[in-house]
DNA sequence: GTCTATAGAACGATAGAC
DNA sequence: GTCTATCGTTCTATAGAC
């Protein structure tokens, strides 16, 4: 019994880890299709069968990473809502307060994650681009639950607006969110060097102020709190 | 002589034409990596050689597909633009004005394409997030001369926006204009039927007020004309 | 848990007949 | 222009030694 309790003094955990970590920035880099177990073990100096070993199969491997980066931040957004909410108790929130529990979270790990070498922007925005059935399953199962809570929000704050005209104006904020999360890497090169992709925490105030207003002003009969 | 103006009578240009239709299709289905020659070949039931043969590569594929379908949508854009700018002769145009010349082109060709079996959305949502050198460098290529077209238009409406406040926003109203494309096909699931996907022209007037206003607000100083 | 070795299939590309 | 046949490579996945 007790060399049951002994064993594994150093648990060697850390292949795994690796392989997740490589997984992330392969997939982020090409996608799901020109990621292979190959790269994969490379890149983690792994062994090539350690991947099937620790995970199954490819698509259990690239499930798993995507669960593990996604989870963390929609738990971060729920409970920044309730602080919110705690703070403002009976009144509803306002629409820039509503955007920035939603983006704030997603630009923390995204600026945690800018020294590493895999973008959390560009992999966000690659799941949302990748139509292979189980990521979009994956997305389903994540997002849904969310969008309803933040539509029930907004439907406070917005009392006058059908579900519907919330429900389309969500969707454009969410869009917008991913896309350009998505383009961020782009916006040095876009801007001829005028605005620098470093500045992250930039990026999402500029971006919670832009589809906030999109929000608001878009809606037919628009009466913010 | 007179035999060679009478050869080809019927030039057999098919192979070539679905050859190109497949590869989108395929493409905006399954990215660059996911797609194969053999699938392509399949496709456009044509054979496996035939790819090689008209293209010389798989690479020289894509990318041909890809101007022949860019080219139009930006062609119509700038037509647009100039047909604005004659309308209202020396005045600066709005933004509203401004970004129906830079959305609607796309959704025009959305719209055509919806009820093939290939989603121009999709399709463009995708060459968005492939980072495949090639395709950066023809995005570059594509976009870079049309972005500075469109800040010099916008410049002109807000006179007083310092060019990096002109480019940051342009730069986000893009990347909604592209998040909002490649999520087209999730709305009906998000939000739970409620919104039609097949409703383009909605979609594309929505989005084009969305991005104006959250241009115009997110402005420091907003003076629109 | 980690390795080597390899099976079995699919890939891009080309050569050469028609 | 279109075909068949095939080369050389790379892929996922597994079997079995350590």
């Amino acid at each position: 019994m007790i060399a049951t309790v002994i064993k594994n003094p150093k648990p060697k955990l850390e292949t795994r880890a690796r392989l997740i970590e490589a997984t992330a920035r392969l997939f982020s880099l090409h996608g799901y299709n020109g990621l292979t177990l190959r790269s994969v073990a490379k890149e983690a100096k792994a062994n090539l069968a350690a991947a099937n070993y620790h995970f199954g199969s490819k698509d259990a491997l690239v499930l798993e990473m995507l669960r593990e980066r996604i989870q963390p931040i929609n738990q971060r957004r729920l409970e920044l809502l309730e602080e919110e909410k705690n703070n403002n108790s009976n009144l509803p929130l306002g629409v820039f307060q509503i955007f920035r529990t939603l983006i704030h979270p997603i630009g923390e790990e995204i600026s945690k994650s800018a020294n590493s070498r895999c973008s959390l922007a560009q992999l966000v925005a690659r799941t949302f681009t990748e139509p292979t059935e189980f990521i979009e399953r994956m997305h389903h199962r994540f997002f849904s639950q969310i969008a309803e809570i933040y539509h029930r929000e907004l439907s406070l704050t917005f009392p006058n607006q059908p579900a519907k005209e919330i429900y389309w104006h969500l969707h454009l904020a969410v869009a917008s969110m991913l896309g350009a999360l998505a383009q961020h890497r782009r916006l040095e090169d876009f801007t001829k060097g005028m605005c620098n992709e470093n500045q992250v925490d930039e990026m999402i105030n500029r971006l919670t102020k832009f589809v906030s207003h999109g929000f608001t002003h878009g809606l037919r009969n628009s009466s913010p709190s």
